[in-house]
DNA sequence: TAGGCCATCTGGTCCT
DNA sequence: AGGACCAGATGGCCTA
């Protein structure tokens, strides 16, 4: 099956630019150490002699590009973090207090695509199948209860659960419905195919 | 208290 | 030269 992407890899970035955090200001705001994380910062040579030496003025231009350089990582990493939080809330609801960390975030990720991109083939499928019109693509109960998946978020082998089991697979076949039990331990379990190719 | 998660700092490397 | 990216180190916070 081809699964085609329809949003272009600019266009994620552009997506990120827009979910940056609009309190993440340059180096002149000094804006986002956490609540009682000071930032450590330099203190600057205050140089008040006209000429200062080669070896002091050298030590302080090292000290402003460190600086800087630090304001730059701070930024790069809150936008990859606001890059996370666009994603976490794009992906299925879950239990109110269970925010994902990142490594849960993106494994959770990587199995919604997945069990996306398997409700494609499977309507595809039924598509080619029979004189019946493609079975819609069942609704995801986003607001089922999950608790039980987090277990398996990010653990980085397969548990298994993700298989289709005969009842599941017997009861697709029956009703033309997919049943949540799929989806959810589809996402909470991985594939068998996503684990052995992306483990990492 | 140990372990997990996180933010930040830092130096190195690569690229423009 | 300077910016982007990366990985290691460090310390704070939280929870079992």
């Amino acid at each position: 099956m081809s699964l085609k992407l329809w949003c272009a890899p600019n266009d994620l970035r552009a997506l990120g630019a827009a979910h940056a955090s609009p309190d993440i200001t340059g180096p002149e705001g000094e804006p986002d150490a956490a609540p009682g994380k000071p930032l450590k910062v330099f203190a600057r040579r205050a140089s008040r002699t006209k000429s200062p030496k080669p070896r002091e003025e050298q030590s302080a231009r090292r000290g402003r590009r460190r600086v800087k350089a630090n304001d730059r990582e701070r930024h790069r990493m809150h936008n990859l973090n606001s890059a996370l939080d666009a994603l976490r809330s794009i992906l299925p609801a879950l239990p109110e207090d269970a925010k994902l960390t990142k490594i849960e975030t993106l494994r959770f990720a990587r199995n919604y695509i997945w069990v996306l991109a398997e409700t494609l083939r499977m309507g595809e499928q039924r598509g080619h199948a029979g004189d019946h019109p493609p079975a819609a693509v069942p609704d995801l109960d986003l607001d089922s209860p999950v608790s039980d998946c987090s277990a398996g978020w990010d653990s980085a082998s397969p548990p298994g659960s993700c298989r289709v089991s005969s009842a599941d697979a017997s009861a697709r076949e029956g009703s033309g419905s997919i049943p949540l039990k799929f989806y959810f331990t589809s996402l909470c379990g991985g594939s068998d195919f996503i684990n052995s190719t992306w483990h990492h």
